[in-house]
DNA sequence: TGCACGATCTCG
DNA sequence: GAGATCGTGCAT
């Protein structure tokens, strides 16, 4: 199938969590060799405003990747040893991504870094244009949970309570 | 310049 | 239930 475009990208964060689920994800070795995934639980995770959002602390380093335009990559370390991999959405200047939590079985944002080999090194690479990461289209999934999200209780109950985690129907999300 | 903590996981 | 382990944001 063909890439996912600049078109699928560039829509909202939760639209983006929910149509990602079933598509493939590609990735491409040092040595060549190539392995596909299906995807099967994401979130999503919208703007300043979002208190659960890396961005309600403004623009930042960090954040910086998530004001550019949808289809790049953001990816930051967490507690010191996982590599968390999102996906940029959204327009210019308004910060969203979507954050990659499942693979095939392997359920866990911390696991899905690991078993891609996410370092520092993909942060800002796009989509469209990285010779080792992208996404592929599959048909529609319209079957699906949408869950509270994960770890982020230090969020206002507006943003702690939003259901945007999405997991495949036929998967279980944890 | 220092410090507390985090979109986590594994082991015991 | 605790430890591993370190970049980031904010206080000092």
């Amino acid at each position: 199938m063909e890439k996912l475009n600049y078109n699928f990208y560039k829509r909202d964060a939760v639209t983006v969590a929910q149509e990602l689920l079933g598509k493939t994800l590609v990735r491409v070795w040092d040595d060549a060799s190539v392995s596909r995934y299906t995807i099967t639980e994401t979130e999503a995770y919208f703007g300043e405003e979002d208190q659960a959002c890396h961005a309600s602390k403004g623009r930042t380093k960090r954040t910086e990747i998530m004001y550019a335009s949808g289809g790049h990559v953001y990816v930051y370390l967490i507690y010191g040893m996982y590599w968390l991999l999102n996906v940029v959405t959204g327009n210019e200047k308004h910060p969203e991504a979507v954050l990659i939590r499942g693979l095939d079985e392997v359920i866990g944002s911390g696991k899905v870094g690991r078993i891609l080999k996410i370092d520092k090194s993909f942060y800002g690479e796009h989509l469209l244009y990285s010779p080792r990461i992208w996404i592929e289209d599959a048909p529609l999934e319209t079957s699906f949970h949408a869950l509270p999200r994960i770890g982020i209780d230090y969020a206002g109950e507006e943003w702690r309570n939003k259901a945007w985690r999405f997991t495949l129907h036929s998967h279980k999300g944890q």
